[in-house]
DNA sequence: CCGCAAAGTGGAACGTGTTCCTATTTTAGC
DNA sequence: GCTAAAATAGGAACACGTTCCACTTTGCGG
């Protein structure tokens, strides 16, 4: 189980371990903000990390690893950055759509990036379940953070219903980045879903 | 627009390209079925196809081309058999399931084959916009077919109702594809989506 | 400080998707 | 039927993800 996966940050002793784990990141989303997906080439990684092959695969063992990897670091900081501001916003449905769309404000500013992060989300098998994983849930605490006001108890089904509404927005990203719907469209289909999942 | 996509049933002009194309196709099911996406190659199609490899190319420019058109066709038989075999259900909600635990059961009967199709489909990028758009279409008439009986008006907030549980039902089927969640949770995650989404 | 195990380096090598090139075969128009 | 154009065959060549190996450096327990 836990022979394929990606070394976290908790993983790693020295101080000269995490630099290097943050020089691969830095390189992979440097290259991913430029030309994408097809621009994120291991070997090209190595060499912008300044590392060897051979060590970027230990790190991360394939390149889907190292791009879901890059994706849950940029996640954390969002989810860093939200929690500082809180969400605006009187009824829930309006604080979801608000994250929501800021989030994905963000990630249209960067659509090379954005395009190379959902696609590698998006092809990941089953070894990369780890990783996805915590992505998701990651995404689900944003959401339900944003549906109550602090300290109110969260139940499963509002956990439910923050995962259908995950769900239509990884989709609703998926059209975006292949070309199949724009920006605005993006949003209001974000915004049908929510309405219509959160309209008590 | 229409150079990069691969060469459509209605393109063909001879009985022996037709056969060519299905002879591809079914090829293709063939190896997806019994080995998931990495046991479709591309040479591996052709020569069980009888074909060479720069006529798979020339008829499918690309592998996710050419899996997003095995899904298409799949998708298609799937359309016609329920056509044939109406809905039931006494609720809107309750038809939509139907149909959609139908066609997930389906597609579970065969997980390799899914695996493969899904993850192409997830994969596809901006130059296989045409031919996922198609599948799209013909997700989002089978779900409106379900909602309602025969000749009644689909309204475009019944489209927009059948467009997000189809994410969902997409989402879904990419977790359960990556070994995130089983059969059954699958089955659950659908039927809450369509119950919240279609409660009128 | 030594010695050794772990980590990192540099680069060759392999597999598979994709491209390309030259013959050969099929098709279409006359 | 003949010929030019299009389609196909057969296969070499290339790109990039991945694996592997021989060597060097790092870090740590004694």
């Amino acid at each position: 189980m836990s022979s394929a996966n990606s070394l976290a940050v908790e993983d790693l002793g020295s101080a000269a371990q995490r630099d290097r784990r943050k020089r691969i990141l830095d390189a992979t989303i440097a290259l991913a903000s430029q030309g994408g997906f097809d621009a994120v080439q291991m070997r090209a990684v190595a060499e912008r990390a300044d590392v060897a092959l051979g060590t970027l695969y230990r790190y991360f063992p394939s390149k889907i690893h190292l791009l879901v990897s890059a994706l849950q670091r940029e996640f954390e900081r969002t989810e860093v950055a939200l929690r500082d501001k809180p969400v605006e916003g009187d009824t829930t449905a309006d604080r979801v759509i608000n994250v929501l769309k800021r989030t994905t404000r963000g990630m249209q500013s960067d659509p090379k990036l954005t395009e190379a992060l959902t696609r590698a989300f998006m092809f990941a098998d089953a070894s990369v379940a780890a990783e996805i994983h915590q992505v998701g849930m990651l995404l689900t605490s944003m959401l339900t953070r944003a549906m109550y006001p602090e300290g109110h108890e969260v139940t499963e089904d509002d956990v439910q219903i923050a995962r259908v509404i995950g769900d239509v927005w990884l989709s609703a990203l998926v059209g975006w980045v292949t070309g199949r719907t724009n920006a605005v469209e993006t949003g209001q289909q974000i915004e049908v879903a929510v309405k219509l999942l959160l309209r008590d």
